[in-house]
DNA sequence: CATTTTAGCATAACATCGTTATGCTAAGAA
DNA sequence: TTCTTAGCATAACGATGTTATGCTAAAATG
């Protein structure tokens, strides 16, 4: 996970280190770029022209565009693992697991630009995800997984693999904020309206009966407020990873 | 649908026509550039250099090249209905509805590039898509809508609003191709399975029984090869609507 | 058929993009 | 204090979308 500083710190002399500064003012600038003008403001001299420094600082420190790039998905994937972190386990595993989708859901249009990037399959400046970031990405995962097995153990889901039920809430999430980002749910049947319904759908489908499931989401949505950022903050300071 | 037309054919004299062929060719031209090398490939100057004639053609025909995606993107919308279209009415709506599912996927995977345009919400070369273009993209789930109401109608599925249970399709399927195409569904849980369980268990969410929607599903799968083109033609003749 | 009109298209320029070669300089090592 | 060397500024390169300028061919008109 850390192995990109390899390239950086050699095991030689080093007659000046690299700013660690720098590198987390050019994440954030360009961070910042991209949620605010989206893909097309986001460039190497604009970066460098708000940093004050010039495009070579793009370059030692991120080797490229991508680089850069590769950096903010990365912290895009943590910044989705810390908010399901902030998601309780209770009792009621079922309505933890609309929580999460929730949660999901927020993070994603806090950080559409990235989101798109790190799900949605978008290149951005010439960077596509590599298996190594697929996978990051799918361990974030892990937790809606064990909601899943303990919906199972509750006895509220059928017995099955969590792993795949896991994935069809993640698909279906992911299928609606797409689809909400992109402008198509509007006025009669909205995005707020789909959630609900797609989700109770599918968690009867699982095997949980109705009137659970609406009890479950009631109670989620009361949760929701207290568990779920309702937007990322944008001025926080990223993770450097150096 | 043919408004585009007026902004080059005025009223008064024409001394010289535009060239109905070399419109249909720069945007055969360009579909497969995107296709075969995806976003990073799709330039003026290319495309123009592969159809024997200058960027400027580019300009009188389309206006700028976001004007010349937007021809694509009808273009895949048209191809989408038409995939649709394919589909029988059947006496086994629910099985239709599987079918549908499918198209749409087939679809999305044939034509990647142009797909992350029309729903992922991808903005390539600047452009992104108007009302009336999501309006276009909304119509084609017409089909979709009719198939739930016969779904009602059989008694398959609960009495209820069939322009919902069409969205959650739309959305399911939708979530599925596009973590398909991001290269996240992989061995144990891939694509196929996970379209098995995500649609049995949203079928079986709408009031189908679970022995009914297996056997759907079942004949949806005979029926795929048939009425599901494998692969989009890509030197089939695009449409020039002008 | 000759003339006039005018819009399609080629050419070339513009600003901007990612990237890189070059050199200066500041910071750590000796 | 001197040497080393990597960070960073400068400037250039090729490629991008777009636009200004003219040539020219095709339609309209007599």
């Amino acid at each position: 996970m850390l192995r990109i500083t390899a390239l950086c710190n050699t095991v030689k002399v080093s007659p000046r280190k690299l700013d660690p500064e720098t590198r987390a003012t050019l994440v954030d600038i360009a961070a910042r770029l991209l949620a605010e003008h989206g893909a097309e403001a986001l460039s190497t001299r604009k970066i460098a022209a708000e940093a004050g420094t010039s495009t070579m600082a793009v370059y030692t420190h991120f080797g490229s565009m991508s680089g850069l790039v590769r950096e903010m998905v990365h912290e895009g994937f943590a910044r989705l693992e810390r908010q399901f972190a902030m998601v309780r386990r209770t009792d009621d595993p079922v309505a933890d697991m609309a929580v999460l989708g929730y949660a999901y859901r927020q993070n994603a249009k806090a950080n559409s630009h990235l989101y798109a990037v790190m799900f949605g399959g978008q290149s951005l400046a010439g960077f596509s995800l590599t298996e190594d970031d697929r996978q990051y990405g799918r361990y974030t995962l892990v937790t809606v997984v064990e909601c899943a097995t303990r919906c199972i153990e509750a006895g509220r889901f059928r017995d099955g693999d969590p792993l795949l039920i896991a994935h069809e809430m993640w698909i279906a999430t992911h299928g609606l904020v797409n689809l909400e980002l992109g402008g198509y749910l509007i006025d009669p049947v909205d995005a707020d309206r789909c959630y609900d319904t797609i989700l109770t759908s599918l968690l009867v489908g699982v095997g949980d009966d109705t009137r659970s499931v609406a009890a479950s989401m009631a109670a989620s949505k009361q949760r929701r407020q207290h568990e779920v950022e309702a937007e990322s903050a944008p001025a926080e300071p990223v993770a450097t990873q150096g």
